[in-house]
DNA sequence: CGGCTACTTGAAGGATTTCAACGTAGGTGG
DNA sequence: CCACCTACGTTGAAATCCTTCAAGTAGCCG
């Protein structure tokens, strides 16, 4: 499990990204190869950010897996994310002092540190991809929000099917899903923490879904996805929140900055000033 | 429990609330007003944005509450956010199609909508106040995390505390909250949805919280705090990330930069029922 | 006075945690 | 090569937290 998760070809993360709703420019993969420029490896287990210290350097992540969580005053841990290929560390560093979450690795990784002075530079001479990069902060944050709903409302069962689903959709997104290889590199530890269940209860939610045949017995190599359609059912998976429905056209000509944006009805008060949809238990 | 929960004084919530991080200038107060320009009223339980709808025109809360809640196909239903005075609504209008989210008031609100498109035109014209709504989106998102901390790692007594406390904070913040009166307009089924637990078991623990002395016997008009730092103590509350720390003096200096801007458009913005009865893994 | 919503309370059951013990693989050093 | 250590995973049994079901109370409105 600590092989480097490398990306499936040698591309550029950021470009494989970025690429995906926006039609890049050579100047913007120029100016995308800048965050990309000081390369640097890491082992497994180290700390990027550290909660309560002032931010470093913000970074990307070119190759393995991080993860983005939270402490207690009691040592209780939550894992508010995974961070993947192509995501950024720390681009808060330019807003707040100190950091209020820290980010490790979860495996060995190669991530690429940059002055975060460089966004703002972004944003000053690549609008366009000033506006991918908002785009991107929006999909971070419903998937923020997916996750509290997750907490809140999925057992444990369900919690555990639908983060393997958006791992899984997030992992073909960024392209860091080995071909022949869909072991995800989480141990039971962290799924525990993520899910905000105990580990002991993780390890036999773990050993039903397995004897359901949804996912492999991928013990200490890491879980392994055999049914994707499955699982979907399971937590009644429904992929609107990755926002990835119109990205081929329609985005390409709304996140750049020279086209107008458009506006749209209201919608209010549906329902005849009834209450919302509300599910009430007779 | 449904009067307006309007505002300490008259002053505008949005230079209020900037006001804090930016010494805002004439113009940035004329650019602020023309997000307040279009005021209208709604009542309690109205929709103004509905998941899986496009979004319609973006806002800004001026007076009352609302939520931003999520469903789960068999329609539980997770708050994932309490929206106050001060706070935009649908700011991803111009981002995604499609929202990921609802968000209905909850009491009686005044509201101002405007066309997105005006973000992207303070951003354009009044960078500083770029900058801030910036740093708002990024508070923003801290308090997401802070809530996955607490739905994931918090018992129902901690989690109960801790959301008082942060709500108290907040409306301290944006000065929602009246002079001799501290109740919040929060029902227990909003409570529930928003921790993520039963109604039944919310009752339990409000009434114990109650017999401890830590908050009042607010019932049917709302719930209302009695002994802050109790319930800070209860819940262990780091206030590292609502972001506060260092406001006045060294933000106003950072944030505003005409010259110097570190931060750049960064934009983003993210702007009742009851969840049935969970049903049981198979 | 219904009829509605919000809240309360008791009892039973289920989900999840804790405690504790055991197993297994990989790495390290003798 | 084995002994040992550590990280990770499994399993059983008891305890706890929380949910569900069900019924009842209280305030508000027409």
């Amino acid at each position: 499990m600590d092989r480097i998760w490398s990306r499936v070809n040698g591309e550029s993360p950021l470009v494989h990204k970025f690429s995906q709703c926006l039609n890049l420019e050579e100047e913007d993969c120029r100016q995308l190869a800048r965050f990309e420029a000081a390369s640097r490896s890491m082992g497994a287990r180290e700390d990027i950010v550290v909660e309560g210290e002032p931010y470093g350097q913000a970074a990307v992540l070119l190759e393995g897996w991080c993860i983005r969580y939270k402490l207690l005053p009691d040592g209780r841990r939550q894992v508010v994310d995974f961070v993947l290929p192509g995501c950024f560390i720390g681009l808060h560093a330019h807003i707040f002092e100190v950091a209020d979450h820290s980010v490790s690795t979860l495996t060995p990784c190669r991530l690429s540190f940059f002055d975060p002075q460089l966004v703002a530079e972004t944003f000053a001479e690549r609008p366009r991809l000033g506006g991918a990069l908002v785009w991107d902060n929006a999909c971070r944050e419903a998937l923020l929000m997916e996750r509290v709903a997750s907490l809140g409302r999925r057992s444990a069962y369900e919690g555990l099917a639908h983060l393997l689903v958006e791992t899984c959709k997030r992992l073909q997104w960024c392209g860091g899903l080995m071909p022949g290889d869909n072991r995800l590199p989480i141990s039971q530890t962290v799924i525990a923490d993520t899910l905000g269940l105990s580990l002991v209860h993780v390890s036999r939610t773990i050993s039903k879904m397995r004897s359901d045949g949804l996912i492999e017995d991928g013990t200490r190599r890491g879980i392994a996805v055999r049914d994707l359609d499955g699982l979907m059912q399971v937590c009644g998976y429904d992929e609107t929140y990755l926002h990835r429905e119109h990205l081929p056209a329609r985005r390409r000509s709304r996140m750049g900055a020279e086209t107008n944006l458009r506006v749209r009805p209201l919608i209010v008060g549906l329902g005849g000033g009834g209450s919302p949809p509300r599910p009430v238990p007779p």
